[in-house]
DNA sequence: GCCCAGGCCGTTTTT
DNA sequence: CGGCCTGGGC
């Protein structure tokens, strides 16, 4: 797009308050925006924004956001909104890519060696555990490292907040800080910083030498209420030139509280930047309302949090479904049968690639990644295994590491007997504590015994001895030598490629897979391909852009980051996981996810399965508010279709009781029992919210598959009722879940399980998963993303009507500052007039009218819907002892005015919208769990109707299923052999 | 007696 | 996929 013209096409599309949001001239702007309400898109427009129409330099601008996902998509879309390639110049990463430039380029400022190297989790457990025993200090090393971490997130700056009472002995405490100080002088030792360092550090060299962002005019943070303390403070020393900042949040979606991240933020910011412009984006742009609905419901339970306004612009859709199975692999079957089902009926308008499986633990996909295999259906797990952590890479990013920090004791420590050299454990132990204790790296205690220097004090075999120094030392050594000086093969200094594979000859490495590993090495060695070329897409995009660099400050020289060894570990410690060469695109593939990497992210259909306690909220977890958020996203991903579902029994062996997720358990009924009718009238709203093109009826039913099932009925409704039938068998026909079985006949399952594993292997054949072949999708090619803005256009342009009374509803806004209907978060949260603290109260829910003249008092006695709260109101970090409200500042008039409706969001404004839906597609909140009687039926009919078995198809007599229940049994039990026949979408016709 | 290697169990969420 | 236990070899 020509920068000439750019105004408009900025603002296209957008709503009022997200065009609010982005013009806003104020300072600092803090948008506070629920879940898909477009909010990725109006951060990217506001970039757009203030380098085309303000006329910020691309260099100037800093985005920070929390996942590389996110930096990545956001980058990408930043660069469609201003082209010119001019996206690659912003400075846009996580905080923590963001902050390694700036110490790449300026470290030595603060004393910090240019080739300062990152250590990731593995390395500070493993640093931490040692001085632990070491020092026999009496503290468990995860507690201690989780500890220091926190003790660095939380930052300088916000003193008044007293240390948690979390040790309460002193002794405890006095090691804890001995731990503390032994890793520090380690990592410094080592020329290590962990993540949090990088932050800290950062952060010192800011304040020291503010010159280094001079250039910066304005900073944006995405997902800001994941920031933590340390992040807060480097998000003000990024704009401490301009105090230009904006912010986009949502409370609801904190979900980093155990990483430190304070919700309290917010209210730092707007107490500390009171000009800030506040902007709410309160339209839903993603989920049907009924979901939404739903999610809220949920989300309200908390009742310290800041309820906002989130509308619904979709219908009604229908209702979120709780299902409940017997064991964790009927859910995962039932699963795989809904998606089938519902793609199926969908004629082609979903595919997997529209399907998303969220769990709170990735050790939860299990068995839906085996049910899954089992059916052929090909998937992609996001979050949990990552590439760069499997062994094989592992081990020759440590070799890479050793060679680019000889120091690096830990990395050496575990390479020295890999491949086997006769060094074992106690040996490497004791290596390490040598070193430790005399100040010296591993390598140079290595070094010199093997060359007769210094006898090492540990006791080394002459064999192992020959070894090290042959195959490691020696080798690395040259390979060392050769960097950056022009002794390659032609002259040219060894490049990355050129190292890796010189390492795998001489590592034997391909050897070494075999003997390790002799089941998968042939996996491993396409792993260790994989890696090759995503060392050499590293280089070249590296040759031919250098993004990373950080803008000329005059007077202020850079260090040059020339070294591309040292940039590539970085980048392999700060990604999330690789992005490859999108191998397949073609292929759709279901979304196995956590929550946690879900965020951000859509899809048409969003089962979240094992909904009980102890999963969610995670029977390990602090906070029991954030696990209800977590709940909350994950509910909020969905845009169509909602299921959640809970196996009765756990599937921990002993065949306990679950107890549904007592955030579930109040909204219940709320819920469908089991997967809604899937008639024309359900299929076009489903169409209608994804604005797609639903396929003619008689073309949907052609395609069916013979014995399809039309009906959500394969699974009985209540698991209970199966667990009665007399052999043991459920009675709709699935009895060949050995898990299912009730644990009295243990005896069963034996032959239950070989036949399963026998067929599993028999359907792995044939397409690969990512267990297999984890880099087979880059995350870029998620389906989620785009999709807001996509809708939001759409929607506008399509829907006028809904708009129209959209407008009607809200009320018109003064364009720059906040309008009058919308209250501000202050009115909420109220600095108190002293300095000593925030003071926060929250208005009564009962407020009056707007003309009610003398201000409201602040309330705060409990029965009050909502009592008063503290200022670290949902902040999960600060015990309860001390919620006092002071209403001492009167409420901001604004705040009076504002309608009512922004305060009760939760549903008198409803019958409209469902009223003004025109088209009468709302039939699908009646079609409720209870089988609908004849309407609801329409499906079938036509079912039977239309129904025309392709020819050909085999011999076996196959009659629809999900008819009538009596006519199932037997065939039901002829289901399992023909399982991957069951999606033929497309017949060729 | 010491040390290496192979089998078995449990696993929150992420930069 | 790592940590712990037991058995085999130096």
């Amino acid at each position: 797009m020509p920068p000439s013209t750019p105004n408009h096409a900025i603002l296209n599309g957008l709503n009022d308050a997200q065009k609010r949001a982005v013009t806003s001239k104020a300072a600092t702007v803090a948008i506070l925006a629920g879940p898909g309400s477009g909010k990725t898109h109006t951060l990217t427009a506001r970039v757009a924004w203030l380098v085309d129409h303000v006329g910020f330099r691309p260099e100037d601008v800093i985005v920070a956001t929390f996942t590389v996902k996110a930096a990545r998509e956001m980058k990408e879309r930043i660069g469609k909104a201003l082209g010119n390639d001019r996206e690659k110049r912003i400075i846009l990463g996580t905080f923590h890519s963001i902050a390694r430039r700036y110490l790449a380029a300026y470290g030595r400022h603060i004393g910090l060696s240019q080739k300062f190297g990152i250590a990731d989790d593995t390395d500070s457990r493993a640093i931490i555990s040692r001085i632990c025993k070491r020092l026999q200090l009496n503290v468990d090393p995860a507690f201690a490292r989780a500890w220091i971490s926190k003790k660095k997130a939380k930052g300088t700056e916000d003193a008044a907040k007293p240390a948690r009472q979390e040790v309460t002995n002193v002794a405890g405490l006095q090691n804890l800080e001995t731990c503390y100080r032994e890793y520090q002088k380690h990592l410094e030792t080592t020329n290590l910083l962990d993540y949090d360092d990088l932050l800290v550090r950062c952060v010192e060299l800011l304040r020291k030498f503010p010159s280094c962002v001079s250039n910066v005019q304005t900073v944006l943070i995405d997902e800001y209420q994941d920031t933590n303390g340390i992040q807060y403070e480097l998000m003000k020393l990024f704009a401490q030139r301009h105090q230009r900042i904006t912010i986009v949040g949502d409370p609801d979606q904190s979900i980093y509280g155990w990483r430190s991240a304070e919700i309290r933020n917010l209210w730092r910011l707007l107490r500390e930047f009171p000009k800030t412009d506040e902007v709410s984006l309160e339209e839903n742009y993603r989920s049907s309302q009924s979901i939404l609905d739903l999610s809220l419901s949920v989300i309200k339970q908390d009742s310290k949090r800041y309820d906002k306004v989130l509308k619904a612009i979709h219908n009604m859709g229908s209702r979120p479904v709780l299902r409940r199975l017997k064991s964790a692999s009927a859910e995962a079957e039932w699963i795989v049968s809904e998606v089938r089902r519902v793609l199926t009926l969908s004629g082609s308008m979903l595919t997997y690639n529209d399907v998303a499986i969220l769990l709170r633990s990735a050790s939860l996909s299990r068995h839906i990644e085996s049910s899954l295999g089992k059916a052929g259906i090909a998937y992609k797990m996001v979050g949990g295994f990552k590439f760069y952590e499997r062994t094989e890479i592992r081990t020759l990013l440590d070799y890479l590491r050793v060679i680019h920090q000889p120091e690096n004791n830990d990395a050496l420590a575990r390479i020295l007997n890999v491949p086997r050299r006769g060094v074992g454990d106690v040996t490497i132990r004791s290596l390490l504590e040598e070193a430790e204790t005399h100040s010296l790296s591993v390598w140079t205690v290595l070094s010199k015994h093997c060359r007769g220097d210094r006898t090492a004090k540990t006791r080394i075999t002459k064999q192992a001895e020959q070894k090290l120094s042959g195959e490691l030392l020696r080798p690395l050594d040259s390979i060392r030598r050769r960097i950056g000086e022009a002794t390659g093969p032609n002259g040219t200094p060894l490049g990355l490629v050129q190292m890796i594979e010189q390492l795998l000859t001489t590592l034997e490495f391909e050897k070494h897979l075999k003997t390790a590993h002799p089941d998968d090495h042939e996996q491993r060695w396409a792993n260790v391909q994989e890696f090759i070329s995503l060392a050499s897409d590293f280089v070249r995009d590296m040759g031919s852009s250098d993004e990373d660099a950080l803008p000329e400050i005059e007077g202020l020289p850079q260090t040059k980051e020339v070294e591309v060894l040292s940039r590539f570990l970085a980048n392999v410690s700060l990604a999330s996981d690789a992005q490859t060469g999108d191998a397949d695109q073609s292929k759709p593939l279901v979304t196995i996810s956590t929550i946690h990497a879900a965020k951000g992210l859509e899809w048409p259909i969003v089962f979240v399965p094992a909904v009980y306690k102890g999963s969610i909220p995670h029977i390990r977890s602090e906070d029991d508010n954030e696990e209800r958020r977590l709940l909350y996203v994950a509910m909020t991903r969905a845009q169509s279709l909602l299921y959640l579902s809970c196996p009765v029994f756990s599937s921990n062996g002993n065949g306990e009781r679950t107890v549904l997720s007592p955030f579930v358990e109040p909204v219940e009924r709320a819920f469908m029992k089991k997967g809604p009718c899937l008639d024309r009238p359900v299929m076009s709203e489903i169409a209608r919210i994804l604005q797609r093109q639903l396929p003619p009826e008689d073309s949907i039913f052609q395609g069916l598959p013979a014995m399809f099932s039309l009906e959500d009925n394969l699974f009985p409704v209540d698991p209970e009722e199966a667990k009665q039938d007399a052999n043991g068998r459920s009675n709709r026909g699935h009895g060949y879940h050995p898990d299912a079985q009730p644990s009295k006949r243990p005896r069963l399952q034996a032959p239950s399980i070989v036949q399963d594993s026998a067929e599993e292997t028999q359907w792995w054949k044939g397409y690969s998963t990512t267990m297999e072949q984890s880099s087979t999708f880059t995350v870029a090619a998620l389906p989620g993303f785009v999709s807001v803005a996509a809708h939001q256009a759409a929607i506008t342009a399509a829907n006028t009507k809904a708009d129209a009374a959209q407008k009607a509803q809200v009320v018109k806004r003064p364009t720059s500052k906040r309008p009058t209907g919308q209250k501000s978060i202050m009115g909420f949260v109220k600095l108190d007039s002293d300095q000593s603290g925030l003071v926060a109260t929250r208005l009564p829910a009962t407020v009056q009218p707007s003309n009610s003249s003398p201000a409201p008092r602040l309330v705060q006695e409990p029965q009050a819907a909502s009592a008063a709260i503290a200022p670290d109101l949902a902040g999960h970090r600060l015990g309860a002892g001390k919620l006092i409200a002071r209403p001492s500042a009167p409420i901001e008039e604004k705040t009076l005015k504002r309608k009512q409706y922004t305060c009760f969001s939760s549903s008198p404004t409803r019958p409209a919208a469902a009223e003004d839906d025109s088209s009468g597609k709302n039939t699908a909140e009646a079609d409720n769990n209870e089988t609908p009687p004849e309407p609801t039926r329409a499906a079938a009919c036509l079912h039977v109707t239309t129904c025309a078995l392709p020819k050909g198809h085999g011999g076996v007599l196959r009659r629809p299923g999900g008819l009538s229940r009596e006519n199932i049994t037997p065939i039901e039990k002829l289901r399992k052999p023909f399982k991957p026949l069951t999606i033929t979408l497309k017949r060729p016709s």
